[in-house]
DNA sequence: ATCTATTAATAACT
DNA sequence: TAGTTATTAATAGAT
């Protein structure tokens, strides 16, 4: 589907064949999206690039159709969609992709080499940015926002050292959640507990707290 | 790509939805040999219909493939919050989820004015903080501190959900407004998972985190 | 990374 | 379930 018809076989070119990799690996997820949603099958897809890296794509995600695929028997615990799982789970997926979907809109483009920058600021540049209107940021302005917030909070983070790393039991930011592994449906509050600041803390506006949690979607 | 455009999303009737998945599920597997065959690429796609069959493609074989993403998952997994690296990667959402945010366009106004005074709320409160003297501060205000700025980050996060609707909305206008599939496509307490203050660490400058861009791991 | 000319996939129909 | 065809979608090659 191009300029010339090609033949089906094996690119020489290294960099062609890197080129045409990205562009149908998109292309291919795309396609097991869109049959995962017109036609309600779970559909799952992992590449390799010949480079060793892996892509995958999911619905409702890899892991729980592979799994399937490959173990007709679930265990006892295989209800892996659990609340955390699945919320990392939707943190999975490359920067490219997204970014590709934000430039179809070929909109505030021009800030992209700007965000660097920005994030050098940042704790400065967060100050700033608070007296802006949040909501008229660009894409890559709150990309840069929250660059900057990850720095203040550093800081916080070192001031407060070890007292506030056991508050908020920092030390378990690893892998799984395995406690939420247990729950059935979504249950906002189970899963924040991992976050929320230890009760009792002093008077702070917690407001959009629990109330925008991911609500699963109908399953196909 | 037929007589007429498409939405993409559930095929309502039991025999149209089954003639889609049967022609889709062929163009898919054609898609994944193409891919393997031009790019030499390692490629596996399994489907299950609606009826719960399995179909598979892989080359060079189904379970090969899988056992080798399911086998090297884990450590990309764990790699999962680098934030500083790219904030971008951040606000990654799951193909699906991602495509499905396309037919959330409903939901739109309807969290716009929750979002905007979440937005003010979280501002002022933050910005009050930043103006105290962060070296003076003792550990109650810390805390409270950290549950501000992570107000603030929520705020961030629900704007650039509105960015990205927009962005993934265009062109996909002039219909009426599909189902609401899911919630909140940024889901404040999954980001909070990955804002915990990394264990030891004490500088605010955070860039240069990783290097290079997050490979997507499987979901863990 | 973007932009088009073309080819490939496929929705509606038979 | 299997063809046919009008259109849309994907993408090869070039910028």
């Amino acid at each position: 589907m191009g300029r010339q018809k090609i033949e089906i076989r094996r690119i020489e070119s290294d960099e062609a064949r890197q080129v045409c990799f990205s562009k149908r690996r998109a292309g291919l997820f795309k396609k097991a999206s869109e049959l995962s949603i017109l036609c309600g099958a779970d559909v799952a897809a992992v590449v390799f690039s010949p480079a060793g890296k892996a892509f995958s794509f999911g619905h409702p995600s890899v892991e729980s159709i592979l799994d399937r695929f490959l173990d007709t028997s679930p265990e006892a615990g295989a209800g892996l969609s659990s609340v955390g799982d699945r919320a990392i789970s939707e943190l999975n997926l490359q920067y490219g992709e997204l970014r590709e979907q934000l430039d179809a809109e070929k909109v505030r483009k021009e800030h992209a080499d700007e965000t660097i920058r920005k994030e050098r600021a940042a704790r400065s540049q967060a100050m700033a940015w608070l007296d802006a209107d949040l909501g008229a940021m660009g894409y890559d302005d709150l990309v840069a926002f929250w660059g900057a917030l990850i720095g203040v909070q550093a800081a916080v983070a070192a001031s407060a050292d070890q007292v506030l790393r056991d508050a908020l039991l920092v030390g378990r930011r690893g892998r799984q959640p395995p406690q939420l592994a247990s729950g059935a449906a979504f249950d906002v509050a189970a899963f924040g507990v991992g976050m929320h600041p230890p009760p009792g803390l002093a008077g702070v506006d917690r407001n959009g707290f629990g109330g925008q949690a991911t609500i699963l979607g109908p399953s196909i």
